[in-house]
DNA sequence: CGCTATTTTGAGATGGCTCAAGCTATGTGG
DNA sequence: CCACATAGCTTGAGCCATCTCAAAATAGCG
């Protein structure tokens, strides 16, 4: 189960926050970590229990996810490998803020809070690392909320979409491909919809050739054009053609007007 | 001025980001740091600009605000003395993500980030407690973003002014009152939406007697009443009295169901 | 090759936004 | 000290972007 030591240490070196470490730094390291595995759909812990652990991701994908007792579900984001997960420090609260479920087979990392707070007292590189990390992170949430605040959700989606092509896809001959498994249910879950009118909105991508949709799937297409709606620079076309009926009032997504 | 260095320590040893330092670390950090004074209304920095130094508020109150180009303003949060302000470090990108505007009279102190660097590879203690705070903001920001991704607007309004009263309020014979100016546009900006459904919001709430509101002001009379609002635990009576015509249809603000 | 989860699409309902007045503190200059 | 100006607030009316519910279509999967 646990792989010998040298496996760690370069495991430990593929994770952002211990760069800038020295070999012996990293072997230190790699001593105090638990090594865990787990294939999809699992959780490396749930909102809610206590903090044990700090995880670091080395190998697949976690979605994060954050419920109220009475409300929907959150997906907060996509953690891929190389990035910590779950609470810097325990502080305050020593309960995880958010689940997180691994989105494919995962190789993680895991300190003990009191262990990792002692590694950041000896090596503070580590500690300085995590801040620079926190501090992206928060950046792209206070985005995140600022759009959630002011724009529409077809804006809203796009750039939902966009993102995760930045965090977790790739691109090939011109299009980018998401890769984790994305549901409409998810993305919806992102970008503070439901999952109707997420689909409606990919539908009504598809037909203007923006997006290649499919079932748990959604490749960007035509980028521009993705960047174009989410910035509701309404450069939409006539949309003359459709795949219902023609001549028909525009189709749902269409006709924008600004707020 | 520039007050002399016996009082800059005395500022700097207020800063939660400080605690734990020696007499003669403060010192050296006290040495290092700019002052400011600012009015009300004026601005600590720009969002956009690019970013010089990493400020901590020692004195007064600030809000942060985001805007995208297009889109209306955002207010982030207040910030109270004690507080870092700004990004913590500015690796990616150097430019502020929001404007720090005062809302009263304010001191502030400052370190150009290639100070506050070396500072925090000399003090460790100093990344230490910067993560700390960094991560306790996360996780409001997360709770924050979660509501307005589920939540309607009455319970995230009253969420909104619990949280502000926690944060820069204080409580006086069981009431308690929000310590800064506060419109309704900026409460409406906090918690997206806008000035007019916050003034309805408002007033129905007072009608009740959960809360006082005035210009600029806003003070919560029953905090128990309005945090199950918050929790949309539909916990409103019959409201039969009102302002408007009795036997009219039921204000506004009544008569919710559950999503 | 049926079962189940996901997705699509339609139709209807509505929460909250927008616009448009009018109102009321607060400050200000005469 | 008062009339006016201004910024903030309230309230009504109408509308529409988006949610909700319902049901059918589709796609993997065992």
């Amino acid at each position: 189960m646990m792989p010998d030591l040298f496996r760690v240490v370069s495991l430990v070196r593929s994770v952002r926050v211990f760069r800038g470490l020295g070999d012996g730094d990293l072997a230190a390291v790699a001593r105090a970590a638990h090594y865990r595995e787990l294939d999809a759909g699992l959780c490396l812990f749930h909102q809610g229990t206590q903090v044990d652990c700090i995880y670091a991701l080395c190998h697949g994908s976690v979605k994060l996810l954050q419920s109220k007792p009475k409300g929907h579900e959150v997906l907060l984001r996509f953690v891929n490998a190389g990035q910590l997960l779950g609470p810097m420090t325990a502080v305050d609260r020593p309960d995880y803020a958010f689940t997180a479920v691994a989105v494919r087979w995962c190789q993680a990392l895991g300190w003990n809070i009191g262990v990792m707070a002692e590694l950041m007292e000896t090596y503070p590189r580590i500690a300085l690392n995590a801040l620079a990390e926190l501090t992206v992170r928060m950046r792209e949430l206070q985005a995140r909320y600022c759009e959630l605040a002011t724009e529409r959700v077809e804006q809203r989606v796009a750039q939902g979409l966009i993102r995760l092509a930045d965090q977790v896809g790739y691109q090939t001959d011109g299009a980018f491909l998401i890769d984790v498994p994305l549901s409409r249910h998810e993305l919806a879950q992102m970008t503070g919809t439901s999952l109707y009118t997420v689909s409606r909105l990919l539908s009504a991508w598809e037909r203007e050739g923006v997006v290649d949709a499919g079932r748990q799937r959604v490749a960007i297409l035509e980028r521009q054009r993705l960047a174009a709606i989410a910035e509701a620079r309404a450069e939409r076309r006539s949309a003359t053609l459709s795949g219902s009926g023609n001549g028909a009032p525009l189709s749902w997504a269409d006709e924008r007007r600004t707020r």
